[in-house]
DNA sequence: TCCAGCATTCAAAGCGCTTTGGATTTTGAC
DNA sequence: GTCAAAATCCAAAGCGCTTTGAATGCTGGA
């Protein structure tokens, strides 16, 4: 069934039917509920494709995915996705996902605009040098990134958490509670996010008058053995960390993991804090949560993003939008004093 | 750049400059090479809205997720849409996502069929009882299920991993090593995977001559802190497990963890074998992997079930295609013989 | 009664591509 | 040199929708 067939039942042209069924004034109430009801009753729909072409508008919204053959999926950021995902659906528009091997990446953005196949792109994971932004501009596509990244972060639209910050803050409560051996298990550090926490971590080393100590500085993916054998190999320094900071929950619990098969109980014998994204399978949860941590629901974030990428498309003008967000510091089981006589103070 | 501008450029018609393009042998090589080269020099690249309604073909797979607030994302799913969406890209195919609240499903489906968004879809997580198998077919849109259920198993395309047989031997291996008291904390069972393991798990049991205890007897989502309290629960029992069966490698590290509180170490005191996905950030690592486990990647299953679903598409006259794959079961540290005075043989 | 003005409706053009059916040129066998 | 076949190219139709510009019918004030 397509508009024609529907307009020769009604024996009506395809311009009123078109018109009744997208809510134009020019019609009448009574032919408006007659189309209304011939297309409910005979499933019509009409044809997405056709319509894109006829407005230009394909109500769709793309995400380019790298993947290296090997190289882990990122799950915050398939929360993330979800958030956008959502809203995406209930604003009427569709995901379109490129998943490309790493080294296509560029040329995908750069089919995403030549084709035509979509409004707006949303950027995951800039990093401290990143190709994308200036890229995404020359191509002139509405798109709005996921983090922050360059000179001139008023050029462009993004949405961001205040990673320093959080860094800062959970550095300063380790150092307060006594810590002076705090290890630091953060993500790629060419991300822009981890560049950011690194920052956060050595400002607040800085002001409680810590050495910054290349050994308790870690970066690598965020995976669970990843954390486990960094915490493993820093217990065998001969000033081990008394608290580790961790850029995620799944590090976190390789390094729980490890200390645990040294007899180590998180709290009491050492301290941990993580940021948490607030994954849905990897819920921070207990009555007090088992860790410490910044928190903010990378998901809510999606969201978030979503909306402020949509209002962009529909309203260039007005220029670009960011937001930076304030995470939460919660207390969980996982912080507690030093304990005495590990520390060289 | 759109095809006739192109085509006024080059002193030929629209018609011949598409051909070039697509390949179709009625054009001169020599033509051939001139259009590619003004489409190279121009960066001219076809419209595929405009193509799409041309051909009727969108080249787009489908796949629809279903979320319910505060419900996680499975990120077994994630790795699944990356091995998928890979093979997608190389195949020229766009990924289009539906993200949709749970209640909305079955629209979600509709729309994609009605509106001709996609050429295909692709179904995840089937369950005992699922309307959506019986739905596409209605709708006449190839599709293709991670999974399969239902009575006419032949009467549809899917991909499935003997999700019994690993199970079975899976318990089998727990039984031979002595153990008595084995705890299964699985997945929904509502899901036709998990269903499918709790018969494998039973049958080895019968086998075994172990009774079938409920107390021992777990499903929940699959959540590191749900199987923490599975594993914490069943060990307040008067008879508690001696041994664990996983359905994913997210729950055994919460089992890990509640046992570690409780002093026990895996292997020596008490066994846990896993199903293993094989997920990229959680990999079961080591010279010797972390976990004995029931192994099977579920990317390296997206990547195979799109390619059965583009074949599926391109030539759908030789019917529905099926695909059951074993899973490898490896060895691990957290296995080993049941503690004698534990087990009450 | 007449006509301006409004409410409805429609025919046709167009979005950018593919593809059918023909037209024209070139080739090759005789 | 001739003519059928093959090679090459083109005009135009069509995919299913939106939207422009115009036509039609109806209202009510003069």
């Amino acid at each position: 069934m397509n508009l024609r067939e529907l307009a020769n039942l009604l024996d009506l042209s395809t311009t009123t039917v078109s018109r009744a069924l997208n809510g134009y004034p020019e019609v009448s109430a009574a032919t408006r509920e007659r189309v209304a009801e011939a297309a409910r009753l005979h499933g019509y729909a009409p044809n997405q494709v056709a319509r894109r072409l006829a407005t230009g508008r394909t109500l769709a919204i793309g995400h380019v995915i790298p993947i290296a053959e090997h190289q882990m999926i990122n799950p915050v950021f398939a929360d993330f996705l979800a958030g956008a995902g959502e809203t995406y659906s209930a604003a009427g528009y569709d995901t379109v996902l490129s998943i490309v091997p790493a080294e296509q990446e560029a040329e995908a953005y750069r089919e995403m605009a030549r084709q035509r196949k979509v409004d707006g792109i949303l950027v995951s994971g800039p990093k401290v040098v990143d190709f994308r932004i200036e890229l995404l501009a020359e191509l002139g596509l509405p798109f709005l990134v996921h983090g922050r990244t360059g000179p001139d972060e008023a050029g462009y639209s993004w949405i961001d958490i205040n990673n320093r910050r959080a860094f800062r803050r959970a550095t300063e409560l380790l150092a307060h509670l006594g810590h002076r051996r705090i290890a630091l298990l953060n993500g790629q550090e060419q991300l822009s996010f981890a560049a950011r926490r690194r920052l956060g971590y050595e400002e607040a080393l800085i002001e409680a008058g810590i050495a910054f100590d290349t050994d308790l500085a870690h970066q690598s993916e965020m995976t669970e053995p990843l954390g486990y054998a960094a915490a493993t190999r820093m217990m065998q320094l001969a000033d081990p960390p008394t608290a580790f900071l961790t850029s995620s929950i799944i590090t976190a619990h390789g390094v729980l993991r490890a200390m645990r098969e040294l007899g180590r109980q998180a709290g009491r014998d050492f301290s941990i804090t993580t940021h948490d994204d607030d994954l849905s399978f990897l819920p921070n949860a207990g009555e007090v949560p088992l860790f410490t941590a910044t928190r903010s629901s990378v998901r809510a974030a999606g969201r978030q993003a979503a909306r402020m990428l949509i209002d962009l498309i529909s309203t260039p003008e007005s220029g670009p939008r960011q937001e930076l967000w304030e995470v939460e510091l919660t207390l969980g089981l996982s912080t507690g004093p030093a304990p005495r006589g590990q520390t060289h103070a």
